[in-house]
DNA sequence: TACTTTTGCATCGTGAACGATATAAATTTG
DNA sequence: CAAATTTATATCGTTCACGATGCAAAAGTA
């Protein structure tokens, strides 16, 4: 048994990994029709929350580098969901906004959540169970987030 | 409180994806020495269970397409960790198999589950939290590859 | 046996993710 | 105030992830 450790079976980290990327294709149904993927998709949030942010706002919010955001922000602003331009008062910032288009969008993806939150109940015949699931990812991500911002340095 | 389903804060998805994507992070200071990528990692705990499989199979374990597999298996190929070969009964399969480098790996890599588990365990203060959530991950996984697939239908 | 369908794998194109690096603007320091 | 440093964003290269498509071998069917 010198090796049991290395059974797939037992690794947390397999089913977080697969768990994520057959959850965001559960969203595919709902976003193809809109023309976005899930990362635009998180952007979006974003923004809904609160419209004309720098992107270092936005890669801090979703917990993505900023070289990862910014190709994603020119896919969305090519496709005409956001507009970026330069800062006023540091204009090394590029401040993105919502166009009218990223702003309707809003509308027609109010019912996703909804969607997605009864598939996960018809699928698991109850929720409780995953929402019990929430503070745990949320205390692993912060951890995970200091231990990583620590190697960087 | 019309939007209210939309915030960031209310999602199971966007939690998976991020502690996935941060929990890969975490193996890296342990795999770069090694010069394997995570999905690689998770190729080889796969062959270290059982040699010589076709691509399918491999992609099956993996919950991941044939056409990310095979590229990846081209990958480890060049870089010595396994090799191809044509199946014999049918010659439609390409059998997958380590070498003597992928094979010794092992070894390299049979500590690598316990440093993970003692991370957690220091960001967390317990480990137990995290082991309750496997079945129900595991819970969630079977039900959405069940609906994926049949949406491929 | 000829024909159709399915299966196993590969290729291509697009969109992430991210490390490494670049660049210009702001900030800090001497 | 000039020089060094930090910060905000962008660019590039590599590796996934996956839908769409292609192709040859196997399996099923008339």
């Amino acid at each position: 048994m010198e090796y049991e450790q290395l059974k797939l079976d037992n690794q947390l980290c397999f089913r977080l990994y697969t768990a994520a990327r057959l959850t965001i294709g559960a969203y595919h149904p709902y976003l193809d029709p809109l023309g976005i993927t899930y990362p635009q998709y998180l952007v979006l949030l974003v923004l809904w929350e609160q419209d004309k942010q720098p992107v270092n706002d936005i890669a801090h919010k979703l917990f993505l580098e900023t070289n990862t955001v910014t190709p994603l922000l020119q896919r969305m602003e090519k496709a005409g969901l956001v507009m970026r331009t330069k800062g006023k008062e540091d204009t090394r910032q590029r401040i993105v906004s919502l166009t009218k288009k990223g702003i309707e969008m809003r509308e027609q993806a109010k019912h996703i959540p909804d969607c997605l939150s009864d598939e996960i109940i018809q699928i698991t015949g109850e929720e409780e169970e995953f929402v019990r699931m929430i503070p745990s990812l949320d205390k692993l991500i912060a951890g995970l987030k200091q231990n990583n911002q620590q190697l960087n340095k």
